[in-house]
RNA sequence: UCCCUAGUAGCUCAGUUGGUUAGAGCGGCGGACUGUUAAUCCGUAGGUCGUAGGUUCAAGUCCUACCUGGGGAGCCA
C-alpha cells in the first residue's frame, strides 16, 4: 500500500479512508486495553495519533514501539474520540521498521537544552524545534532562487577550491595533497607547491564575489549561492567556519540600485517565510516566548512574528557612515561614557555596541550604513568623489548585526590598480580580475548575504550553530 | 584569541560557613488503570561530582593548570 504523508492526512484526511504511514514514534501513552502512539514523519510539525488496541497486536510489537522507533502503520482513519485531534489512525497492522533502545536513545519526550541537542546534532532533527528550523531553511533556499530567477538573474557556481588568495575576507583553509612529513621544499626551503595537486597553492574559497563579477560582466545579473569557508578563530554565536553565502552581482548598477535590491530581497524572503512557513514560524515564536519569560525584562526580545512583520512592512533606514558617527557622538550612551569604545570621529570602525544602539535603540528597524572610510574597507570598493570614503553598504539587523555587506565595485582600472598597490595586493596574480576593467568594464555592484544569519533571524534561534544541520566551527567538526 | 561563567545520575538541576552513607524531578525498567494528549498513580535501578595536581585531620564544596560548554568582545557574513 502506498505511503501517505502525515502532512496530507492532517490537512485533509477523511474518516473511513484506509492509509499507510511511515514515520517515527514521538511518544507512546497507554492503558491496559489501548495504546496511543504519536507519529511524526517530518513532513510537518504535527503528529498523527495512532490508536492500537492492545489485544489485536503481538506483545513484542507494542513493546518495541518506543520513542524514536521507526514504524509502518496501516489502518483506517477515524474521527477521534479525544480532544487533541480531529482524525486519528486506528491501527490494523504495525510493523516495527527500526527499534530504538529506550535505555540508550538520547531524545526523550521532554524538553532538552539546545546545547545538549547540539551535541546530538545527528538526532536533533527529530525534535519539533529543529525540524521546524530545517523546513524553514529549505523554504528560504527555494525563495532565494525564486526571487532571483523571477528577476532574470542567473545562478552561477563559483569555485569552491580557489588559487586566489586575495579575496581579502579572512583566513583560509589550505587544500593540498602534499604529505605533512617529508614535504617537498624549494632550494630556499619554502614548501614547493609546484609538486602539489594543482601545481600551486590552493585554498577553500572565502567568497565567490570576484568570480561573480566576471560572470556579471557577461550575463548582466547573476547570483551565487554556495558554501564558504573561513578559518578565523571566531568563537561566537554568529560565526561558522563553513557557511552558505548568497552573492548577487549586477552590471550597470550603482550603490543605490544595490541597496534597493538588497532591501527588496530581504523583505521578500521574510514575507515568504511568513506566508509559506506559518505553522513552523508560529511554533518557533511560541517557543521563543517561553524562553523570554526566563530573561530579565530589559533583555527580552520582541515576539518573532511581530519582528518579522516589522522588517517586511517597513522601509530600512539609510544613512551614511559620517551621519552615523554624528548620531553616535551625540547619543546618550556616548555622552554618559557607556560605550566601551567611545566615538572619536571619522575613521573609527563601528563596534557591535554602536551598531546595536543604532538598530535596536535609535531606529528600531534595519539600518543600511553607506560610504565608509576607504581605509577600513576592501580594495575593490569604489572610491567616492571625496577621495576618503568608498561606495560601500552594510545592512544591520536587530540582534544579529551585520547581515549584508556590499559595495559598488571600482570599475576604473587606474584607480583600482593604485589601490591594489597601496594595499599590497599582487596585481599579476589578479590579471584575470583586472581584465574585466580592461575589456568592456562598466559600473557594477553586488553584496553578500550570510544565509545562516538570515535563518537565525527568521527562526529566532539565538545561535547560528542551530540553523545549519552540521555546524563547523573552531574545535567543532562532528559527523 | 581575550574577559566572564558553568561542568554532580541518561536529561534538567539542588547540594548550607569544607564534616558521616551525594538528593529531587523528568526519562528508563516493573506494576496498576476502557481513550490518552510531554497521561496519571505505586514501586525500582542508575553517580570515579569534567581531568590532573595541591591545601587540609577531612574536599562535590577552597586553590592552580588543563579540557569542554555557555554569554560577551574582537574578526566578519
Amino acid at each position: 500500500m502506498k505511503r501517505t504523508l502525515i502532512k496530507e492526512i492532517l490537512l485533509s484526511g477523511q474518516p473511513g479512508t484506509e492509509v499507510n504511514i511511515k514515520g517515527w514514534v514521538r511518544t507512546k501513552r497507554g492503558s491496559k486495553s489501548v495504546n496511543f502512539i504519536a507519529m511524526n514523519d517530518g513532513t510537518c510539525l504535527g503528529n498523527l495519533q495512532v490508536v492500537a488496541d492492545v489485544a489485536s497486536f503481538e506483545e513484542e510489537t507494542l513493546r518495541d514501539t518506543t520513542t524514536g522507533a521507526a514504524l509502518s502503520v496501516t489502518g483506517k482513519l477515524v474521527a477521534s474520540q479525544g480532544s487533541g485531534q480531529s482524525v486519528e489512525l486506528q491501527a490494523e497492522n504495525i510493523e516495527v521498521l527500526g527499534k530504538a533502545d529506550p535505555e540508550k536513545y538520547p531524545i526523550q519526550p521532554k524538553k532538552h537544552t539546545l546545547e545538549f541537542l547540539r551535541e546530538n546534532a545527528h538526532l536533533r532533527m527529530r525534535t519539533n524545534t529543529f525540524s521546524a528550523v530545517f523546513r524553514i531553511r529549505h523554504a528560504m533556499i527555494f525563495a532565494v532562487h525564486k526571487f532571483f530567477s523571477e528577476k532574470n538573474f542567473y545562478n552561477i557556481h563559483t569555485p569552491i577550491i580557489t588559487s586566489s588568495d586575495a579575496e581579502g575576507a579572512g583566513e583560509m583553509f589550505r587544500v593540498t595533497t602534499l604529505p605533512f612529513n617529508d614535504t617537498p621544499r624549494t632550494e630556499e626551503g619554502d614548501v614547493d607547491f609546484t609538486q602539489d595537486f594543482f601545481c600551486k597553492s590552493t585554498n577553500l574559497t572565502v567568497s565567490g564575489q570576484l568570480e561573480g563579477e566576471l560572470a556579471a560582466m557577461a550575463l548582466g545579473q547573476i547570483y551565487t549561492f554556495g558554501p564558504t569557508f573561513r578559518a578565523e578563530n571566531s568563537n561566537t554565536s554568529r560565526h561558522l567556519a563553513e557557511f552558505w553565502m548568497i552573492e548577487p552581482e549586477v552590471a550597470f548598477a550603482d550603490l543605490n540600485d544595490n541597496m534597493d535590491l538588497a532591501e527588496e530581497f530581504l523583505r521578500y524572503l521574510i514575507q515568504y517565510a511568513l506566508d509559506n512557513c506559518k505553522e513552523d514560524v508560529e511554533f518557533l515564536a511560541k517557543r521563543q516566548e517561553e524562553e523570554e519569560k526566563n530573561k530579565p525584562k530589559e533583555e527580552r526580545n520582541m515576539n518573532l512574528i511581530e519582528k518579522l512583520k516589522l522588517v517586511a512592512d517597513n522601509d530600512f533606514v539609510r544613512l551614511t557612515y559620517t551621519e552615523a558617527i554624528e548620531i553616535l557622538r551625540n547619543s546618550k550612551p556616548n555622552k554618559k561614557g557607556k560605550f566601551k569604545y567611545p566615538i572619536e570621529g571619522f575613521g573609527t570602525d563601528l563596534q557591535s555596541e554602536h551598531e546595536r544602539y543604532l538598530v535596536e535603540k535609535k531606529f528600531q528597524k534595519p539600518v543600511i550604513l553607506t560610504d565608509y572610510p576607504a581605509n577600513i574597507k576592501a580594495f575593490y570598493m569604489r572610491v567616492n568623489e571625496d577621495g576618503k570614503t568608498v561606495a560601500a553598504m552594510d545592512i544591520l539587523f536587530p540582534q544579529i548585526g551585520e547581515i549584508v555587506g556590499g559595495s559598488q565595485r571600482e570599475e576604473r582600472l587606474d584607480v583600482l590598480e593604485a589601490k591594489m598597490d597601496e594595499m599590497k595586493i599582487p596585481k599579476d596574480e589578479m590579471s584575470w580580475y583586472l581584465d574585466t576593467r580592461r575589456f568592456g568594464g562598466a559600473p557594477h555592484s553586488g553584496f553578500g548575504l550570510g544565509f545562516e544569519r538570515l535563518i537565525t533571524f527568521v527562526t529566532g534561534m539565538g545561535n547560528i550553530r542551530d540553523v545549519i544541520p552540521f555546524p563547523r566551527a573552531p574545535k567543532t567538526c562532528e559527523f
